[in-house]
DNA sequence: AGGTCGAAAATCCACAGGTG
DNA sequence: CACCTGTGGATTTTCGACCT
């Protein structure tokens, strides 16, 4: 193995068949989640399904594109580029705008494919590139339009056509970083050996390559599989001859010595039983939980991220009433944006109701979106002072959020104390949704396909699905709640 | 794609003190 | 006076883990 040899590259070969150990803008992403994956990907490349909420915003991003391409075809003549050599003959030829010019530097040993060279009064061409994301302060984004700058090697500006309609600028200022980034990519092209990496659970189970690496890390017991423990603290660890799982599991806190994001006897402690619990199964209870008095009403939102404004539009408030039946499965449902206010005030609506049935609630949801959004509507339509607002962000709130009890009294044999990770464990809560392949993002996937269906009764069925999607998510946290009650109270 | 959280690291900055 | 160094404190960034 080694690095391409440009020279050694047969006649017949062209350009296009030999970029693979090239240098690309999009390596960028993988780059910065991974220096394995980005390694695998130009020596162990594997093809592979982006999942249907990545082929949403996929196409989202198309879109984006396309809408900024006709507004350039309305203001001048767009050309579309076929080739290296066509982007080279077009940029001869003084085109006003390429459209998807590709670049190449075998010296460099860069390429990319810019959305857009526009050529400037004074013949040089700027690249400019259609980007769903709402900020241009982004390392990817950055390093991206880095790369065309120095594939046009003419110091101007590359511009950014963000998601919001905001257009910014990126020029010296971002110089450093694609410094850093392609000296590390041509490190990883000539490494023969895959690099050594920690687990991370956020980054490696949406990675393609997690069949690969994950034996590896189960046979070497890892420390960075457990949760909470960072990979610079199991580098640390590794340092101070704690290496393996089995290692840490017959530590005790004072044998472990402080470490960087592992530091103090609690946090050593929590890290020692997990290593237990990942070695045996079991569950460890560091506290009695707490659970708050009144009449528990389950609580859970839906939102869809991806809207015109951009601006996020909860189209669900779902609840889940006594005695917790499915029967017992209320909420306030929007059918697009347009109707984003009046789904807030049936919310506001729906929580006065229920305070005025019961004495006294708890709005139990998991984890902190719930309180985080509902203090985003207050703020969005100016009702911080609303009574029922008061009440619900204020000092007696009835809203609970369950994680903290789970993440601050037990220790769970998982690797995330998501609510699916723990509902869905047959040692431990065991509930399992109706809809297998339901989760977070399907729901986005979901509504953005309820949006566009034209089809009434198929809109209906896809709305009955979500609904179905958030009632288990209610009846889960309910499930959660009785095995709390069960076993810890 | 967006966001929040908390811990910890990294960066920045004003200011003090020393040196040639 | 220009320049370097150290320090404490405030601010920003990063990381991993959640949510849609």
């Amino acid at each position: 193995m080694g690095g391409f040899i440009p020279g050694l590259l047969n006649k017949a070969m062209t350009i296009t068949q030999s970029t693979r150990m090239l240098i690309k803008p999009s390596d960028a992403v993988v780059w910065i989640s991974c220096q394995r994956r980005a390694w695998l990907d130009k020596h162990q490349p594997t093809a592979y399904e982006p999942d249907a909420f990545n082929q949403l915003l996929s196409d989202r991003g198309l879109a984006h594109e396309a809408a900024i391409l006709a507004k350039l075809e309305n203001q001048f003549s767009v050309v579309q580029a076929t080739s290296f050599e066509h982007t080279q003959a077009l940029i001869q030829q003084g085109a006003q705008v390429i459209y998807q010019g590709r670049l190449v530097d075998e010296n460099q040993g860069l390429v990319g494919y810019p959305d857009f060279l526009i050529r400037q009064e004074s013949g040089q061409y700027q690249s400019a590139d259609a980007k769903l994301s709402l900020s241009e302060n982004k390392k990817a984004i950055q390093i991206q339009l880095g790369i065309y700058r120095r594939l046009l090697g003419n110091g101007l500006p590359a511009m950014v056509f963000l998601g919001d309609g905001r257009t910014a600028l990126l020029g010296d200022e971002v110089e450093l970083l694609v410094d850093e980034f392609i000296t590390s990519m041509k490190a990883l092209l000539d490494l023969e050996q895959q690099p050594s990496v920690r687990y991370s659970h956020s980054k490696c189970r949406i990675c393609p390559y997690e069949a690969h690496c994950r034996p590896e890390f189960e046979m070497r017991e890892d420390i960075s599989l457990l949760y909470g423990v960072h990979g610079k603290a199991a580098d640390a660890l590794a340092e101070a001859g704690i290496s393996t799982i089995s290692q840490l599991a017959a530590s005790t806190v004072d044998t472990v010595p402080d470490v960087p994001y592992l530091k103090g006897s609690k946090r050593k402690y929590r890290a020692i039983l997990q290593a237990q619990s990942f070695l045996s199964g079991k569950v460890y209870s560091l506290d009695k939980t707490v659970l708050p008095e009144g009449t528990w009403i389950h609580f859970d939102i839906e939102d869809n991220p991806l809207t015109r404004s951009r601006e996020r539009h909860v189209y669900l408030w779902g609840f889940l009433l006594p005695t917790y039946a499915k029967d017992d499965f209320d909420y306030v449902w929007t059918d697009g944006e347009a109707n984003d206010y009046e789904g807030w005030l049936g919310f506001l609506q729906k929580v006065e109701a229920y305070r005025s049935l019961y004495p006294s609630i708890v709005l139990a949801h998991y984890s902190n979106h719930e309180k985080a959004t509902i203090r985003k509507y207050a703020e969005r339509y100016a009702m911080e002072n609303h009574t029922t607002v008061l009440w619900l962000l204020g000092q007696d709130s009835p809203l609970f959020d369950m994680q903290n009890p789970v993440l601050n009294c037990l220790v769970l044999p998982l690797q995330g104390y998501g609510l699916k990770d723990i509902c869905k464990h047959p040692d431990l809560v065991d509930f399992q949704w109706e809809n297998q392949e339901s989760g977070s993002q399907w729901s986005v996937v979901q509504f953005n396909r309820f949006l566009s269906e034209t089809n009434p009764r198929e809109k209906q069925k896809l709305k009955n699905e979500i609904l179905g999607y958030n009632r288990d998510d209610v009846v889960a946290t309910r499930h959660l709640e009785l095995w709390l009650r069960n076993l810890f109270c």
